[in-house]
RNA sequence: GGGCGAUUGGUUCAGGGGUUAGAGCGCCACGUUGACAUCGUGGAGAUCGUUGGUUCAAAUCCAAUAUCGCCCACCA
């Protein structure tokens, strides 16, 4: 005996010990190694304010695994970690906080609100890294970044600067989304749009200068305070005679135009529509083409303002209502009607948003999103599961321009400088000290931030030194591939894959694997508002972080949402102990000075050779699997492989030799448990790399701790056809005779002789050598191999093998009755099965089409059913006759 | 209005042209054999949503359809 481990699995004892092992010996370390191969990915950098979810942990596991199985396959592993700033977010939490000490923003002042940023990031910042360290992530701490670093905030400045130059980023009046809460323009990737049941008013606007109205239709009725023009189709007869003439805005009295322009659809509503340029998207345009000017009448906290008259200083919502009030009143109402129509909210707050003219910065996107588009077509971006490519696709042919300006304080500040005097526009990293066209010197520099997005879009390159020109750059990029959720399809994937293209002249990353969403139980999201989190520090606690992992990446596939179940965790954390006490086994029968000496392959019995073959085709399935991001059909492989082949079957057929006489079998077995040992260790190590690192190193023998250990290759001499069928017709044998036994309700414990009929010489030399197996598993005392029944007596249980019988002399303990119905089942099974297999041959078309191979195989079916069921009906005539 | 996904034993999910369609949990029966009751042995339980089609062969591919869910979209 080596050493004790405890006699159940308790990852407390090691999960947090051996992580700072790790750490403190730098195997996360990634190095520029010119002898080796680099392999990286890029961490998405969680919010710097957050806590870990179970989304964090779904897909840094996927990442640790991938990067585990990599470091040891021996390329240069690199896993860069780091947060991101997330301005609004952050903002957010820290107007909160100033706000319960009686403060606003304004009060601070700028660099007052920043500080307390800073604090606030310093103070909660690390928090998500250390929930990071006990999900086992062995991502390259010392290379740890956030977004507003100065090496990266100096990468956005010069994207900013060099998309500015190219005329690519453009200051301009558009319609944008603004959020009435956060109190910034938003871009419209941050926007959700919900289907919402309202309303539709019919209002009617009369003509001036002559009798009658025209009627338009709206479902938001206080902008009509903001309409500059009422728009028809142009080839509507309804209208026709109506377009040139005046209209008089209702409550407010404006004479405004009544144009024609292709944008109205005559069947909806009425045909006729306001416009209002200042708060739509269309009707901007619409106002554009008819040069109808601007009229806004919302204030940034979503107020009507000194454009609205008397509904000054109402909120949009009051405003509303008071406006429906009047315009009834008024008799300017026709009808209302309910509508649904889906309203956008702010993604972060849920604000309602409003379309708003306002003065941003914008990024042309067209230029960019045409070659991310051409590197997709030409296969340099795989995304798994495939189908996101269509959706990758989908946004950037219908892409619209980036609004990338915010109205906040916390984020990378535009370089971008006003002349105040002459309005010249200055875009640079350090403030000018005279302005560039009328040599002003009063300059200031635009207050807004840019989208958090803005840099990490940059994430891939921005982390690795650019712009400067660095050897890690130059070796770990472009990375290898990209693993996050698909809800961030837009914001960040796409805008990485342009910002490479245009900055590093490549794709960031070859392979984008999406993640579904981790959902409670009953299916539902896991919110905060519903409570129905589940905590992963609490299942860590509870389970241990090997547990948790494999839970996550078992049972689902990539790109499809998951249930989480505490019992599935439970389940693993079983398997967790499983192999745990499999180990301590293998070590209590470990001899003190066991040589570690390679084993002697002359001394290898039937099972070693079978159990070495099996582990040898899972390395080689594990691998493929992990190639082509199949990592829960892996980590299923794995499970069985331990559970059922190790544990359950070569296990239990070693044990007589390990308390037997022969020393050189002994040994040899021993040799062979801790060899298999060994490779499923490494098999699972990306999987569950803390159980497996704290059994490893128990191990006898080890150099090297099992993080950095060598990945095992296939070994095409290791595979044993003849060892594997062998051991499965055994394996078959001892099965049927356990089901025979435990039909009859015969004890384990009651031992009983096995009589084997067979003729076939194979089969014979196959139960001669399996003879070792019946007496543990079997419950056999002895074992009779003939051609013929003689010497047989009545009344004995029997199983039908192929090509073999075996009848157990149990004639008291048998029910007969019982054996008969059995014995029935049985033929009924035959009977189906080859009901079918004989279909299928008399098929000519089976016959003369299908691989030979796939003939020969049913064929070979055909004729075992056939010797059963031969053997069945024999048995059956004779019990029934008795 | 477009696009996508899901539909497989009681349940949660794998699988993905030829398998006797698998697993975990749950269920039933038996079991304290010197790793493990966080266990062992055996068992019951699914014509893979429906309808067509392609094929020698379909749970698997194609087309419709139903139900549920998601994403995108400027009809006021």
């Amino acid at each position: 005996m080596i050493e004790n481990l405890s006699k159940t699995y308790n990852p407390k004892d090691f999960e947090d010990r051996l992580y700072d092992f790790w750490n403190k010996n730098e195997y996360f370390k990634a190095e520029v190694n010119r002898d080796k191969k680099p392999y990286t990915i890029m961490m998405p950098p969680p919010n710097v304010t957050g806590n870990l979810h179970m989304g964090h942990a779904l897909n840094n596991t996927i990442q640790d695994i991938l990067i585990r199985w990599k470091r040891m396959q021996g390329y240069e592993a690199l896993w860069q970690p780091g947060t991101d700033h997330a301005s609004i977010s952050t903002e957010a939490k820290v107007v909160e906080k100033i706000r319960k000490q009686g403060k606003n923003k304004d009060d601070l002042g700028r660099e007052g609100f920043i500080q307390e940023a800073w604090d606030w990031t310093r103070k909660y910042g690390g928090n998500i890294n250390n929930q990071l360290e006990k999900l086992g992530v062995s991502c390259d701490w010392s290379k740890k970044r956030f977004t507003l670093d100065e090496g990266l905030s100096d990468a956005v400045e010069e994207v900013f600067i060099k998309l500015y130059d190219k005329g690519l980023i453009y200051r301009g009046d558009r319609i944008i989304n603004w959020c009435p809460n956060c109190e910034t323009a938003i871009s419209d990737a941050e926007v959700e749009h919900e289907d919402t049941k309202g309303h539709i008013w019919y209002v009617r606007y009369p003509l001036k200068d002559e009798d009658g109205y025209i009627t338009i239709a709206t479902t938001r009725p206080e902008t009509i305070l903001g309409d500059l023009a009422i728009a028809v189709h142009p080839e509507d007869d309804r209208y026709k005679d109506l377009v040139g003439k005046i209209a008089i805005l209702p409550l407010v009295g404006r004479e405004i135009p009544i144009i024609a322009d292709e944008y109205v659809e005559m069947e909806f509503g009425t045909g006729a529509v306001k416009i209002t340029p200042s708060h739509d998207p269309n009707d901007f345009e619409v106002g554009e083409r008819h040069e109808l000017g601007q009229c806004k009448i919302l204030t940034d906290d979503a107020r009507i303002n000194e454009n609205g008259g008397k509904y000054n200083g109402l909120d949009r919502y009051e405003a509303r209502k008071k406006i429906i009030e009047d315009l009834e009143e008024q008799d300017y109402l026709v009808e209302v009607k309910d509508h649904d129509h889906s309203i956008g909210h702010c993604e972060r707050c849920k604000t309602t948003v409003e379309p708003i003219i306002s003065k941003q910065w914008f990024v042309d996107m067209k230029p960019l999103a045409e070659p991310a588009l051409k590197a997709y077509n030409e296969g340099k971006l795989n995304f798994i599961p495939k189908r996101f490519g269509k959706i990758y696709t989908h946004w950037l042919e219908n892409i619209r321009d980036w609004c990338i300006s915010r109205q906040l304080w916390w984020g990378h500040r535009l370089p971008v400088y006003y002349c105040e005097d002459c309005d010249e526009i200055m875009v640079s990293k350090e403030k000018p000290k005279r302005c560039t066209k009328c040599n002003s010197t009063n300059i200031h520099q635009d207050p807004d931030t840019l989208d958090t997005w803005f840099s990490s879009a940059l994430w891939p390159f921005s982390t690795l030194g650019w712009p400067e020109n660095t050897e890690e750059l130059n070796y770990f990029f472009p990375t290898d591939v990209l693993i996050t959720g698909y809800d961030i399809i837009f914001f960040w994937v796409v805008r990485m894959v342009f910002s490479s293209i245009e900055q590093m002249g490549e794709v960031p990353f070859k392979d984008v694997f999406l993640t579904g969403l981790v959902r409670d139980s009953q299916g539902r999201k896991m919110s905060k508002s519903l409570g129905n989190g589940i905590d992963p520090l609490d299942v860590i606690d509870e389970y241990g972080a090997d547990a948790l992992r494999f839970t996550l990446v078992t049972g689902n596939t990539p790109g499809n949402d998951m249930r989480f179940y505490m019992e599935r965790v439970e389940a693993n954390r079983n398997f967790a102990n499983k192999l745990w006490n499999a180990t301590r086994f293998v070590l209590m029968n470990l001899d003190e000075k066991i040589s570690m000496e390679t084993i002697d392959k002359e001394l290898l019995e039937e099972e070693d050779r079978w159990i070495i073959s099996r582990i040898n085709s899972v390395i080689k399935e594990v691998t493929e699997n992990l190639e082509k991001y199949e990592i829960g059909l892996a980590a299923q492989k794995i499970y069985e492989f331990i559970w059922d082949e190790y544990c359950d079957w070569y296990i239990e057929m070693v044990k007589p030799r390990l308390y037997g006489d022969s020393i050189e079998s002994k040994e040899t077995a021993e040799k062979v448990l801790l060899y298999v040992l060994e490779n499923t260790l490494k098999l699972l190590h990306p999987f569950m790399p803390f159980i497996t690192e704290e059994i490893w190193q128990h191990l006898p023998g080890r150099e090297k701790p099992l993080i950095i250990s060598q990945w095992s290759d296939y070994n095409e001499e290791d595979t044993n056809r003849e060892a594997e069928k062998k051991m499965a017709f055994i394996m078959k044998a001892i099965k049927g005779i356990r089901n025979a036994r435990q039909e009859m309700n015969i004890a384990l414990s009651k031992k009983a002789s096995l009589m084997f009929v067979t003729k076939d010489e194979t089969i014979k030399d196959i139960i001669d050598y399996g003879k070792r197996y019946f007496i543990n598993l079997a419950s056999a005392d002895d074992i009779i191999i003939q051609e013929n029944k003689e010497g047989l007596g009545e009344n004995n249980l029997s199983v039908v093998l192929d090509r073999c019988e075996v009848f157990i002399p149990l004639k008291d303990l048998i029910d007969f009755d019982k054996e008969i119905e059995r014995l029935e089942r049985e033929k009924e099974k035959l009977d189906s099965e080859l009901k079918r297999v004989r279909g299928k041959l008399s098929n000519e078309g089976f016959v003369n089409k299908a691989p030979e191979q796939v003939v020969a195989k049913e064929r070979e079916k055909e004729k075992k059913y056939e010797n059963m069921m031969k053997k069945v009906l024999e048995r059956l005539k004779g019990l029934k006759s008795n």
